[in-house]
DNA sequence: CGGATAATGTGAAAAAAGTAACGAAATGCT
DNA sequence: AGCATTTCGTTACTTTTTTCACATTATCCG
């Protein structure tokens, strides 16, 4: 199932939730559309490819919908997890309460700097070392890696060590990793890279128009 | 020109910078390929639709491919960047170094906190008020939002009201924008999803497997 | 110097992703 | 109840993206 398919699940769930707050209780496949960015078509399609049946002419009922999405998404169940770097972006995201809405819990951090235990919230910034332990003895499956660069490859071995299965990975390198870990790789400055691309072209040197 | 392939070309790049600096000065399609981690044939078919070209046989000369490549992507001139949102998030972006060898500088950050101001590193954190004078005083193009999800779309038009063209947006929101504005979400929770979702299926339901 | 080789550049083929179109079924209206 | 309407679900089509394949040409080496 492809990725993209994948990103767009999560972004209808995310819209069925705005859209159950403000009191709906269907949606149609119209609705879905617009608040993604995407077609009809496209919604209806995404959907017959889990199942995903509404009514012929009521739409999709909202709370059932949702229900199935968290299921097919594994929402529904709580997931923990752990960061590797408890500095600048380690410790944000360590602050940020957002996740946990999305039934997502990190339940401790990384560190090779003592230091950084006191100054990151409520949640425990431990010695790095034991890190590979407490993966294995609380069955973690998910990591993030907010390490500085040369330390990120090394930090994955050792999540993948302890028996995590995914990585959410900032540091601006490819991991290189086990068959069947998956990597997500956020890299920022690619991303303002690509939007000065865009802006830049349209008045730019007429090369790369197609 | 795709995105994806504007994504492909800051890849190359950051991979060429890795081969410069040890030492190689030339690499071959099949280099650049294993590094970013896709087929020969993509690059060079990346290169192609660019006019970049190397020799038949002696592969790309990397100081080159280096210089074209950061022409097209803009990379060879600096450009300036402000934060709206000096929080968590904000505060990270702020402090972090790794942007500037991309000749991307963040010169202030605006929160309505006031409080914000001391702790956010060398970069100046003002008044949210002055971001829309600063940005047309400064001819500034480029904006992150890293503001709660509720104040996103305000900041938003802000932004571009002072003559913002690109926004790098950290809310999980979809920001309405003026036709020909680029936006880049970076949804974290949703990559985090997006994660579970495949660590979980092979060993899962059966459905969705294609 | 000339043939062997290795790597490019590109057009054609294949695969993937997205869009449109339309029959079928549920709903509401008279 | 019967009819018109709306929206789904699916198939067929279009577009985009990726891969393949190979002619072309620069380099190496005897
Ligand atoms: N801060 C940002 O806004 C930002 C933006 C883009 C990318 N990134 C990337 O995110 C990563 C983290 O950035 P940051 O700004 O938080 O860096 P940072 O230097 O503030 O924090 C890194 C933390 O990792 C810890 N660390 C170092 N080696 C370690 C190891 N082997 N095991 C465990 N912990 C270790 C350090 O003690 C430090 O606390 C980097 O790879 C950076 O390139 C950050
Ligand atoms: N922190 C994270 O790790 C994280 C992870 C995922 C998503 N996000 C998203 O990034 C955004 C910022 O997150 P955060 O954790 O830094 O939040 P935060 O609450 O720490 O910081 C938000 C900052 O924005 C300021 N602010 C509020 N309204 C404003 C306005 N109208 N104009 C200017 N400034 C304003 C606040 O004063 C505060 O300093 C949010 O949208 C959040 O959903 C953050």
């Amino acid at each position: 199932m492809s990725k993209h398919t994948i990103i767009r699940l999560s972004r209808y769930k995310n819209a069925l939730y705005r859209f159950e707050s403000l009191g709906f209780v269907k949606v149609f496949s119209d609705n879905l559309a617009d608040a993604i960015g995407v077609t009809p078509s496209q919604v209806r399609k995404d959907f017959s490819m889990f199942g995903l049946s509404g009514n012929k002419r009521g739409g999709y009922k909202v709370d059932e919908l949702l229900a199935k999405l968290n299921e097919i998404l594994g929402t529904n169940k709580a997931h923990n997890v752990i960061v590797a770097g408890a500095g600048n972006l380690g410790s944000a995201l360590i602050k940020y309460k957002g996740f946990e809405k999305e039934n997502i819990k990190i339940t401790a951090a990384f560190d090779i700097d003592h230091s950084k235990g006191e100054r990151a919230g409520e949640i425990p910034v431990k010695p790095f070392d034991e890190m590979q332990e407490y993966v294995r003895q609380n069955d973690i499956r998910v990591g993030i890696i907010a390490v500085p660069d040369m330390a990120a490859q090394h930090v994955a071995d050792v999540m993948m060590a302890g028996g995590i299965k995914g990585i959410l990975n900032f540091a601006p390198i490819r991991l290189r990793v086990d068959e069947g870990i998956v990597v997500n790789n956020v890299n920022l400055a690619l991303e303002l890279e690509n939007i000065i691309y865009f802006i830049c072209v349209p008045m730019g040197s007429g090369k790369g128009i197609k």
